[in-house]
DNA sequence: TCACTTATAATAAGTATTGAAATAAGGGGG
DNA sequence: CCCCCTTATTTCAATACTTATTATAAGTGA
């Protein structure tokens, strides 16, 4: 964010106004100019154009401490849309949701097989936007864009080409381009661990944190890293691969190829089948099986709460080097896998934590739950249009004006 | 760095233009203008001041394609003077840098034993400075700040005091004031591998890339992670511990008391130890028994070659695990284990991260070597305060005026 | 000497921020 | 019911900075 000519300082603070009363329920003049650090004069200017926009509104006011009263300021909800996609392994869901970020409606498209090509999550894609578009059609005059949350590397080389390397679905490398093709939307995509976080970062349990780990636990292990409140890239925006770096030499061979990944010791196929190596259930439905191996373990059999322990060891370990490289003050711990077992070993996994990292950046660290289920990769993928309109990158349609 | 009024901006182009002049050898209106993205007429004002406040002169110009000659820019050396300290085991060398952080001059101040407490140390960088001013008197008109590269954990809290816990040195907790006492001078401090990192990046191997990795390899094994053009810190500064992260469970203990640390596998000690335990040398000096080990394997000895071999496998998971993580386009080895090792084991270290790193990210990132030895440490801990200094954040002593 | 280039400098125009002063909106006491 | 007090917002002058634009400097080649 380059700021060096006095519109994109205006710009800049625009952009703070508007995130500070999209992010509050409700925003007060002078609340935001404590918040942002600007004058109120200043944060008059901005507030007027951005109700002269029609993004923000004055309703109604409170009392003050005996004087004037505050006026409420509060987004316009009806001023912009955006979409945003969850790319799962069972179908895709599409959701729209206005600029307080209130989904508007939702549809699920379903994947035959489990690993369906491109081609089909493109068509799956295209069709529930259509769906959403024609069922809604008084979002058209405001919708600003989409975001996709996608499994996998979602890569933006140096060419600016967005390319998704889903192995997990069995996919080739594909472009995002060419997983969109009809729409006319401008998309942004990421992977869907990020855009969990992402949504963390803004509504849940991240929020107001400038630094924080939020791994999500699931049939695949990610996480996606918040420094200096925003969301680690790297180079091409495939930062925060954790679930294949190594946590042993040898160690089981992950699909990845590789040895010692930590997903092949607590990704959710891993999990099921450690169980039924010591003979718990063996099935086809990893989610079903892990989620029988936690109300076993529950129920205080035995070999269920080993397999558990097991699992809160080794995540204890791998959160501990996510501690010592990213000195982190919270931990955010969710998925389907993730969720259960940090409500049935909260206190094991944070004694685990602590004894595995250093002790100083240990201390400062606190772990807690994620606010959401995997629901929310949808929202977080729709707050990358979000955050690209209130930035100024992408505008309202032609249509609007 | 937040840049909300117009002064903020001036200060932040100020700080542009002047990074600019200071990190090259030579500089032009033009070139200064193109850099950082400003119009002629704004780089004109800001180098008048520049010049006005004698940081920076022209001296000479050199012909242009048929018009009038170009102004050459540069830096005047006695404009400031930044001061840098390396505390190591052995002993501190403190160094003076003029603003185009050439060295003005050195002195180093040997430790009687090879952890000598806090005070001693405290007396050695006071003692140093001191001789380093009465030796060079006319650097005390612009000596702006100093920079400590310290071993261990610095990690800076939330109430703003500077901690230092150099375990490795066997140090109970001290903080930076304490470290300090009599000197008038302002003072930073960072960990040895961030200054080092740092240096690599304002004047080494990891300069112009935006995301790189700086890893030290010497007795202890550091990090410096460069992310967005900027050394990561996390919440309190002590990101990067790479050292104590775990890269096998159970493993063999580390002095840190867990087990599987990195560092406990080719941390300088460990590679002594496991040559010795094959039948290499057995000596008091590690730094002399790895140099020999080396020094064998060049001659072609089998073993020394193993135990060589051992350790870049080691290291190339090691360094696989934060290119899944950061997604760097750089990786740059240093340190006295981590220079020679990069020198014999180039392509087997390459070969090695790409076969435990995912593809993609392993496809976008180059492996090189460090520019500096660990003498950079004073170098990179001077930047500090020529960071400040820039930034603004930072003046001049009164006497300058 | 005269076009013609290219690099800087000077100037004019426009816009943003701030801080002070003015105004709006209520509360409460006499 | 009027006046004073408090607090929130708006208005406005002062200031500072960037960008164009225009002028000037300093050479080249004919």
């Amino acid at each position: 964010m380059r700021t060096s000519t006095v519109s994109d300082l205006r710009q800049n603070n625009r952009a703070a106004v508007l995130r500070s009363i999209v992010s509050a329920v409700e925003a007060t003049r002078s609340g935001i100019a404590a918040q942002c650090d600007l004058s109120s004069g200043s944060v008059t200017n901005i507030v007027t154009d951005l109700i002269a926009e029609g993004l923000v509104r004055e309703f109604g006011s409170k009392p003050s401490s005996g004087g004037r009263p505050i006026a409420r300021l509060s987004v316009v909800p009806e001023g912009a849309y955006f979409v945003g996609a969850d790319v799962g392994e069972l179908g895709v869901t599409v959701e729209v949701f206005d600029l307080t970020m209130t989904r508007v409606d939702r549809v699920f498209r379903k994947l035959r097989t489990r690993s369906s090509g491109p081609r089909r999550v493109k068509a799956a894609v295209a069709d529930g936007v259509a769906a959403l578009r024609k069922a809604n059609p008084h979002i058209e005059r405001a919708l600003v864009g989409m975001g996709l949350g996608l499994p996998g590397i979602v890569d933006t080389g140096t060419d600016g080409v967005t390319r998704v390397y889903a192995q997990s679905l069995g996919w080739p490398m594909v472009t995002l381009d060419d997983l969109l093709a009809g729409t006319d939307l401008p998309t942004f995509a990421d992977n869907g661990a990020k855009t969990l976080a992402t949504a963390e970062l803004w509504y849940g349990s991240a929020q107001g944190a400038e630094h924080s780990i939020v791994a999500l636990l699931g049939r695949g292990i990610g996480v996606g890293v918040i420094s200096g409140g925003r969301v680690l890239r790297g180079a091409s925006s495939s930062a925060g691969e954790w679930g294949h770096t190594k946590v042993s030499f040898g160690g089981p061979t992950c699909s990845c190829g590789g040895r010692g990944c930590l997903e092949a010791y607590i990704g959710g196929v891993a999990v099921a089948q450690r169980w039924s190596a010591v003979g718990g259930r063996d099935g086809d439905d990893v989610e079903a099986t892990v989620s029988e191996l936690f109300a076993r373990a529950a129920d205080g059999d035995d070999t269920a709460n080993r397999v558990v322990d097991e699992t809160t060891e080794i995540l204890g370990l791998g959160l501990a080097n996510l501690v010592n490289l990213f000195n982190p003050e919270r931990i955010v711990v969710g998925g389907w896998l993730g969720l259960p077992l940090i409500d049935m070993r909260r206190r094991e996994l944070d004694v685990e934590i602590r004894r595995q990292a250093l002790s100083r950046p240990a201390e400062q660290v606190a772990l807690s739950s994620c606010r959401f289920g995997t629901d929310a990769v949808a929202l977080g993928a729709a707050l990358l249009p979000l955050e690209h309109f209130i930035a100024g990158t992408l505008e309202l349609p032609e249509s609007a004006a």
